[in-house]
DNA sequence: ACATACTGTATGTATTTTCTATACAATGGG
DNA sequence: CCCATTGTATAGAAAATACATACAGTATGT
């Protein structure tokens, strides 16, 4: 058997083929008729096959050269498209882009983001996979994932979109007890719902504009581990919790909910989008992110 | 337009798919993997998409790079096929051989081994052009000529096959006029059939043992472009002349012709196929070259 | 839990291949 | 017969590839 099929060696080949001639194959592919002569030599020696018979005057084929033509012309056009095809899915966003996010954001956000952008790409269907656990990204073939909070494992490509305050948040209910409040600390008798998913439930750092934050140490009524089971918590009267702003503002605005300590800040998290380590990502990625990144016309507090 | 597209590099991305490995595509193609590793990576880099994610543990391909794998394991195959039709048609002789013999020596020598050729290949067709003249073996597109005398044209390759001898023949008629003849001088004064084809019809070198030869002029009664012609014309009495041994041993055997002076000798003379400047012949011509050297039982003087 | 073996990648160097820039022999046209 | 043009040859430069090794990360086996 031959070492090894020099591939790249047909399509000098085939320039000569069709030109009848080295010079002008080399001026097809722009480059010199010496190396021309040479790539196509080095095939004939590969192959132990004349393939072209050149006078100082003529150039032709052989019957095995003719042959051997026929072949190459389907390969290598094949080959432009396979590049070709490749291309077109790299500039223009198709096929299926799968993406992973929280119950609570993805709901939220990503899926209104979600409609925006199939309607945006038609060639495009998006898998969305709500899950407050981490999935690993690359065995589960998935294309980004929308995580919330703060980043932990760092092997992962990751980019911030956007950013979210955290509220603190009752039912209306509960106005009575929480309405006359002015400081924190008068929270640590209350009942508090937490959110078990975060790494420290009950541990809330209060601001009130420049002053050093206030530490504050909350009684866990009840424990939830996704962020939607504490609304509905807070909703039900089980007593104040935390929310982020992209759930807590609608319901606050329609009064469903109300801001407790109005004047006092949570520490304000990020929302990331997270990649596998691919070297290239995917066009619908791309695009899905730029949507994902172009500001929403939201006003969530204030 | 992207500069240009490497083709070998598909067969590396192909095995890393099928062996979902680096490691045992390096294997399968016997190299490392540092090597496959590199040019998996400039393929991305040259197509700028991520055909493959790999993690240390895991390689999988993407969503482009299934689909460019489909694409590329029937390019491969193609190319594959394409080496292999060569690689065969180079050692099976198969097709079309073109050839082209001077037509005394075609009928009486190459005709009969044509038969035995085609009979040994059945996939070989033989087409025989009989002609005196120089062909130009390349624009005519022919494989081998068969070349009869003295080679004058040197850039051509050319092989000696046989030799034959020349033998002053008369018609039985003349026996009267040369069976008592003991030196070629007595030849002048004798009608003589002249070869025209021949650079030097009328001019011959006798040579009569170790002696020095005998430098003859004839005198043409008849001048005739083809050998055979000069055979026609011997054999209706226009006078003596010189054939090949191969024309005139079997009438010299069967009476049709007698030879004269047969204790002189001409110049032995050649046979040489003549190929077209190819560096690598078709297996078709090796083998029937082959065929045409293989020692013939024929003895036809003495 | 921890050592281990194995993964894919990175790096530096050697080797091969390809390119560039000439010069050259051969051939056909004017 | 001159001259332009053909394909090839050659040498040196540049690039690509191969090789050997080292490394970081992670499953696996105990």
């Amino acid at each position: 058997m031959a070492k090894h099929i020099n591939l790249n060696r047909l399509a000098y080949f085939t320039a000569v083929v069709e030109t009848r001639s080295f010079t002008a194959a080399a001026q097809r592919l722009s480059t010199t008729k010496a190396v021309v002569s040479q790539q196509v030599a080095r095939l004939e020696e590969e192959i132990g096959t004349t393939l072209l018979i050149r006078t100082t005057r003529n150039v032709h084929a052989t019957e095995a050269g003719l042959a051997f033509y026929a072949r190459c012309i389907t390969i290598l056009r094949e080959a432009e498209d396979a590049f070709d095809a490749l291309a077109e899915r790299a500039v223009k966003p198709s096929g299926l882009l799968r993406i992973t996010a929280t119950f609570d954001y993805g709901i939220s956000v990503i899926v209104p983001k979600i409609a925006a952008f199939t309607a945006l790409y038609p060639a495009c269907e998006v898998d969305l996979s709500l899950s407050d656990e981490r999935i690993d990204l690359v065995s589960s073939n998935i294309d980004m994932a929308i995580r919330v909070g703060w980043l932990s494992d760092s092997t992962l490509q990751a980019r911030r979109i956007d950013s979210f305050r955290q509220i603190l948040v009752a039912s209306p209910q509960m106005a009575p007890a929480v309405s006359h409040l002015d400081s924190p600390r008068a929270l640590e008798t209350l009942p508090f719902v937490a959110n078990s998913a975060l790494r420290h439930p009950l541990h809330w750092n209060f601001s009130h504009g420049e002053d050093d934050p206030i530490a504050v140490r909350l009684r866990a009524a009840v424990s939830i581990d996704a962020t939607l089971g504490v609304l509905a918590a807070v909703q039900a009267g089980a007593g104040l919790s935390v929310l982020p702003d992209y759930i807590a503002a609608p319901l606050i605005g329609s009064g469903e909910l109300i801001h407790v300590l109005p004047d006092w800040s949570l520490p304000i998290g990020g929302i990331f989008v997270v990649f596998p380590a691919a070297r290239y990502r995917p066009a619908h990625a791309r695009a899905f992110v730029d949507l994902l990144s172009t500001p929403a016309k939201r006003c969530y507090c204030r």
